[in-house]
DNA sequence: ATAACAAGTGGGAAAAAGTGGGAAAAATTT
DNA sequence: AAATTTTTCCCACTTTTTCCCACTTGTTAT
């Protein structure tokens, strides 16, 4: 399971390493995609072929208008890029991403059970400041569903 | 079951002592996440993923394409830390964790039924207070009100 | 009381992770 | 076709993490 928060440099040739513990999990080819909330997401190339027929079924209950489906797919297809690890466990972030999220010298690098989100520290630091405010409660769900 | 109150440093690499009456339960592989109140909950593999499936919601296809599925499940793990335990029982405290509940030089380590919380020595001292007052408060209503 | 053991703590050395940069290979331009 | 840029591959340095061993303290057993 893809867990925890780290922080990594993106070096001039636009290089990240990938924190040593998603590694085994990722594999050698991963799909990055602009996510939803300012960040990246970042897939398996098998959890991305199963996101991807999940939203490319127009049946699914995930019943757009046809028109809002199509945008919504060029959206994450159109700009999702397959991206090769290499030998050290680094990628290579399309210039074209790392604009899409302001991305400058380093990226912070959040695991989210089978996805992985990339942010711009500034913006990651406000998402989780605002989650924090109204999180009281969710932390309260935390604690009793340990119990169950 | 886990019970009782340890104190234990935090020795200069993050590494702290798991209480030697919570290893067997607890096993190799632990995940350590902020919890309520200041303080951070340790679960086992089993139970986190026990509690993991029941909040993540993960068995509705693409959680992500809904608002607060999204900040909770970034919240639920982008914040947690999947933790060896060494051959003689210490676990590493990643720092960000260590800096959500101000942890310095020793921790406090307190079993509850089925999880571990980890305290620092003055937050847990001000937890216990007020939960020592809030007690006597409580019993001086009760036994005012005649019925005991 | 002494020995044997277990628990908690500390530290050195080896391994791994993260970072940076040069040179070969490939692609693009002129 | 040569020159320039971009990409890829490989090596090297630094810091962090991991692994292993040892010391200390307190408990149990003989």
């Amino acid at each position: 399971m893809l867990i925890g928060e780290y922080i990594h440099t993106i070096d001039n040739k636009n290089r990240v390493s990938l924190p040593a513990k998603f590694r085994k999990i990722l594999g050698k080819k991963i799909v990055v995609t602009p996510g939803l909330d300012k960040c990246l997401f970042i897939f398996t190339s098998k959890e991305w072929l199963k996101v991807s027929k999940k939203l490319s079924d127009s049946n699914s209950e995930l019943s757009f208008l046809k028109a809002d489906q199509r945008s919504f797919n060029r959206y994450m297809f159109g700009r999702a890029a397959e991206v090769e690890v290499d030998s050290i466990g680094r990628i290579l972030l399309p210039e074209f991403l790392k604009e899409k999220i302001g991305l400058k010298n380093t990226a912070v690098i959040v695991g989210v059970e089978d996805r992985v989100e990339v942010w711009e520290e500034k913006t990651w630091n406000e998402q989780k400041d605002a989650m924090e405010k109204q999180a009281e409660h969710l932390a309260e769900k935390l604690a009793s569903a340990g119990t169950i």
